[in-house]
DNA sequence: ATCAGTGCAAAGTATTTGCATATCC
DNA sequence: GGATATGCAAATACTTTGCACTGAT
C-alpha cells in the first residue's frame, strides 16, 4: 500500500474527511519528498494547482497530518519549521552545514542499540526519535581550503 | 576553570564587553543548567536581580552567546526556542514525552561510532549534534495503565 | 570622546484563531 | 441537512530592529 492510500485511509478512519485540499498538499509533499519544504513552500506550491487554498488551510492540514504520523515536523533553526514524510523519518538523520546552511541526509539509522538502552535504562516508550548533526559539509571544507 | 571563566574571557578576547547585563544572564543560566529556559523565563528571573534589563538584550545576549559556544539554541516543537549550556550538550540526549510534553535528559553520548562512520562517508567534519527521542515517558505509562 | 551595549517601542515573521461561507457525505 | 472544512482577515506569539541614550575605557 502506498503512503498516499495509507494515508488516506487513515484520515477516513479517524473521521476526516479527504477534501481537494488535503489531496493536493499531500501530493505536493509527496512529489518533493527530499525537500523539506516549510508551510508557505508548500502553500506557494498547492497555490499553483489550486490558487485558492488559503495558508490557513496548508497550517491546518500540516497539524492534522502531524497528528496522524503522517508527516514530521522538524526544526532547523531557521525560524520556521518544515515537514517531512513520517516513513523517512525514523531511518535517517540530518547533517546540517553551518556554513551554506546545506541540510544532508544520512540514510543509516543506527540507534538501535542506544534505544535499547535508554527504553530499558529510562522506561521510556519511545515512538520516534530525531537527530541532527552540525558540522561542516565537503563542498566548504574544499572551498575553505582553496580560499585560507 | 569554571565555565563562567570561560565565557568571561571568550567574550574578551572576542572583543566584547562583560556587562552587568550578560553577566546576570550568564549566572541564571547557571544557575538553572538543568532547566531549558526560553528567553522570556530568563528574561523575567534576570528582571528579579535587575528590573532594568529588557527582553531584547536578552535575545541579543542569548545570540552572542550561541555565537561563542556558550550555548546551544534548543527546539522541543513547542514555539520558543530554549536554551541549554553548550558544555551540557555534547553528551547527552533529551527524551521528550508526547504525552505530558516532559523534558527529560538521558547522560550518555554512545554517538561515536555513527559519527566517525558519518565523517569517513559523507566527509562531513561534525562539530556537535541533537538528538531528541520521543515517546512516553514512565509516569505517563502507569497513569495510562491505571485509567485504560 | 568614542564606541559598544542597552531599553523601549515598533516592525517583522511565523503560526493560530474567529467567523461567515462553502463543501462533503 | 448537518457536521466538517475552508478562506479571509484579524489576532497572537516569538523574535528582531531602529534609534536615541547610557556607560565603560
Amino acid at each position: 500500500m502506498g503512503i498516499s492510500q495509507r494515508a488516506y485511509s487513515l484520515l477516513e478512519s479517524s473521521g476526516y474527511k479527504i477534501t481537494n485540499q488535503r489531496q493536493t498538499i499531500l501530493e505536493i509533499i509527496l512529489k518533493n519528498r527530499q525537500q523539506h519544504m516549510s508551510a508557505e513552500e508548500i502553500h506557494e506550491k498547492a497555490n499553483k494547482i489550486n490558487p485558492d487554498i488559503g495558508l490557513a488551510t496548508v497550517y491546518r492540514a500540516l497539524e492534522l497530518f502531524e497528528e496522524l504520523k503522517i508527516l514530521h515536523k522538524l526544526n532547523f533553526g531557521d525560524g520556521r519549521s518544515r515537514y517531512e514524510l513520517w516513513e523517512e523519518e525514523h531511518h535517517h538523520h540530518h547533517l546540517i552545514c553551518t556554513s551554506c546552511d546545506g541540510v544532508y541526509e544520512v540514510a543509516e539509522d543506527l540507534l538501535e542499540v542506544l534505544e535499547d538502552r535508554i527504553e530499558h535504562k529510562y522506561k521510556f516508550n519511545i515512538s520516534g526519535h530525531q537527530l541532527k548533526f552540525y558540522g561542516i559539509c565537503h563542498q566548504c571544507q574544499e572551498d575553505c581550503s582553496n580560499e585560507c
